[in-house]
DNA sequence: CGTGAGATTGAGGACACTCAACATAGGTGG
DNA sequence: CCACCTATGTTGAGTGTCCTCAATCTCACG
């Protein structure tokens, strides 16, 4: 059901709180320790503006990551999976905010905490700054295609990834979508109908197959990498 | 001429080398201290694909920070300036690539040395996740842009944020655009044409001035800022 | 079996792109 | 010193991709 049964695509480490800092103050006052905390999907974990009061860490299911303009048109700028930092800030506000897709499970830290442990324990500015290089990278590809892929690539280029994660890399089996039509749009900037349009084109042309709506099978993986980077999808 | 003379946009810190390690080292093999570099406009400081051998500090100057689709359409991820830090990966090869926009003062350090500075220099680590963090919320912001801004938005949203960077904050007084027509356009998603018929059409609404084609000057900044929100410039 | 949210499909339109001509400015060489 | 040349930028005409608006379909759920 969940898509990061698999590999995660992010930094693997099975704790980001260093063990000697964890136990030491559990010990004493409980509230050092990370509360794991679970998310109905839909629900917000937290909301751009708002104080930051906490960090998250990932441990189960997928979180959207998104901002809106005054108007209402929204971007979402990241899905995060297990082992995503999520709620980390410069400053006190959080500036995105964060919404469950899947039933989601995470450890809270609160923020004062957090920035404590970046300062003193050794080594975890470092873990924490390996996982922001990764969502900066990630940032960095998803500007490109924002910015100048056409509508077919963007969604090739979304299908292997969620392909990548759900662990089917070589396989050509199917997978299932967790998330909606207009979470998509909203994350490769186009609308619900382009989405649905350019989907049952692939369909059409044989690349992929869609037994139900959430549901895809990628049948010519080759195909759609190259439409991904850029090789025309044909009118017809 | 250069843009970067006032207020930086990036984390403002004098020396990203811990004074420590700086002098230990360079006592004795002046390889630890970093190198100041020149860079020509127009000149490549690495590509992507290349052996990541190099990071680097600007201390002077704009470097443009851009990937390239096969087929040649390119986007610009980011524009660097005074204070910031490019060309460090968490693994061993460039994701992007980086040129000169105007003349560039960089201080230059191994790629290995830097690594070896995260893990050992106190603090270190915490001083670039805290550089890395704000280019993850810049990022942020420019997917927003290139994901649901229009095109008058997007030049707005542009201009306010180069006027920022001169330090013209305040005051409406003109200020020099470092890049061409073809780096706005590859940064903003949009073509050359378009970044040109938008500039004129603001011209022509008297919310800007256009003395030469570098040059600009924000005539109407509230109207400026109501456009980069979302605020629609009329048609005509 | 009725309801409603999400997804698909269709028709038409708009915004930004493509192709192309022209303008401007800086640099070079006769 | 001026004519020429090339870079870069502007403007125009026409087009296409994706958006908007709207109807229909699907399916889970009460």
């Amino acid at each position: 059901m969940h898509i990061q049964s698999g590999v995660a695509i992010k930094l693997q480490f099975s704790q980001l709180i260093p063990e000697t800092f964890k136990g030491a103050k559990a010990d004493k006052a409980s509230q050092t320790a990370a509360v794991q905390q679970r998310v109905r999907p839909g629900q917000t974990l937290f909301a751009e503006g708002d104080d930051a009061g906490a960090v998250f860490e990932l441990a189960q299911g997928i979180v959207k990551l998104y901002k809106l303009l005054p108007d209402g048109r929204r971007q979402i700028t990241g899905f995060a999976t297990t082992g995503s930092l999520i709620g980390f800030t410069g400053g006190d506000i959080y500036q995105y905010s964060a919404e469950a897709v899947t039933d989601v499970v995470a450890s809270r830290y609160s923020s004062v905490q957090f920035n404590r442990l970046l300062d003193e324990a050794p080594g975890f500015a470092r873990r924490v700054l390996a996982i922001r290089q990764n969502d900066f990278v990630s940032a960095q590809d998803q500007m490109v295609l924002l910015g100048r892929k056409t509508a077919a690539e963007r969604i090739a280029t979304f299908l292997l990834h969620l392909s990548a994660l759900t662990g089917n890399g070589m396989r050509t089996s199917g997978f299932h979508i967790p998330m909606s039509r207009s979470d998509i749009a909203d994350y490769l900037g186009l609308t619900i109908e382009t989405v649905s349009r350019t989907l049952t084109k692939l369909k059409r042309d044989r690349i992929i197959s869609l037994p139900e709506a959430l549901e895809v099978r990628i049948v010519n993986r080759d195909r759609l990498e190259e439409i991904a980077e850029g090789d025309a999808l044909e009118a017809a």
